[in-house]
DNA sequence: GTTAAAATCACCCTGCGGGGTGATGTCCGG
DNA sequence: CCGGACATCACCCCGCAGGGTGATTTTAAC
């Protein structure tokens, strides 16, 4: 058991504890089941659980889409739609409250997973956007860049040019030149701003 | 059809082509398919597609994550993994590339549509580039910025050097680089660099 | 119909930025 | 002790960026 506490919201008894058995096999922790839209909102506020599976027809009010637009609203926890429909109607409805998935059922215990995970990870990523240090730089390129390269990385990010670096760091121009050279070709870019917008993008 | 591109990266021929064929049910036009990472990269920067399944187990380098990450860094598509493997090491290497989900084969067909429906709209909903429009950056500018002024600002926001101005708004090298000039002594700035950190630093 | 702002383009010039090549000194680990 | 990674510096080349000046045309405003 990790410390991933899931709520099951679905009407359906089997279907839930089928559910509940398969997020178990895979070390999740069941938070609870609710089978309709009241209890699902007693559990989220009580409960608090970290991760939400919405069936979507709840044969009650109020159903699986409008619970995610609620959850998307009032609480800051991710969710995913479980449902048989998958027609196109039912689907504009629902990605409208920014689901992180859409399952379509039956699904298989594998699908549920890795949907579950790349939800998670997604939707932490996506409220703390982290600041980059060398590490995460270097986790995603090919070559590393050293400690030095980095620093002057970041000054250049902050819009300084070579002489100012020069200045800054304690080195010579033609250092500086070479450093950045050599940094250009690992980020594989070709100037400044290629190498700011790519940090940008990057999350930095 | 309508005007959803999808590049598919998959080494197998045969499951390329039936999951273009699902794609095409679906109305989505199949921007290509690329066996191996090296077509896909070709692909990506030809044929800029608005969506890539991409296949984890290429056979050859790179392997389909590798390519995800670099779509994740250097191209501003969103994607998501297909793949036979759900093992918690595949999926942990995955997910660190952000992708906007992960299906394990073998995937039904609605399945595939409602994942890559929800991929979309949310990657859509979470990009927000430059939220800063000409009215927003003038009020805060001593010296207004002209609507053309403006448009090749976002691009030089982008990391767009003056040639590829010239080339995108269709006006010769001369033109961008007194439309760039003027600019620049409006934001008070005296390079691109600079100009970028500037806007960044502006609410962004 | 005159005027002003915006958009278009040309030419020149300077200098920094980006790329290639090569070299030296330090530090660390095998 | 030696080799590799890192940091330091020098020189050369050249293209593009940045800046100055000037000009024409289109558009909107008055």
């Amino acid at each position: 058991m990790n410390e991933i506490r899931v709520l099951i919201v679905e009407d359906e008894p089997l279907i839930a504890h089928d559910i509940a058995a398969t997020l178990q096999g895979f070390d999740y922790t069941v938070a609870g089941i609710a089978p309709n839209g009241a209890k699902a909102l007693v559990e989220l506020q009580q409960n608090t659980p970290d991760f939400v599976l919405l069936d979507i027809s709840l044969g009650s009010e109020p159903d699986g889409i409008q619970l995610g637009a609620l959850i998307r609203d009032r609480f800051d926890i991710p969710f995913v739609y479980l449902s048989s429909h998958s027609d196109a109607g039912t689907l504009d409805r629902a990605k409208h409250t920014l689901p992180m998935g859409y399952l379509v059922k039956p699904f298989d215990e594998k699908g549920l997973f890795t949907t579950i995970e790349i939800a998670l990870f997604n939707f932490a990523r996506l409220r703390k956007p982290l600041r980059l240090g060398i590490e995460d730089l270097n986790a995603r390129l090919l070559s590393k860049l050293t400690p030095r390269e980095f620093e002057l990385l970041v000054d250049i990010y902050d819009g300084k040019t070579n002489g100012q670096l020069a200045e800054r760091h304690f080195i010579s121009a033609n250092t500086v030149k070479t450093h950045v050279k050599n940094l250009y070709a690992k980020l594989n870019v070709q100037s400044r701003a290629e190498a700011i917008v790519l940090l940008r993008k990057m999350g930095k």
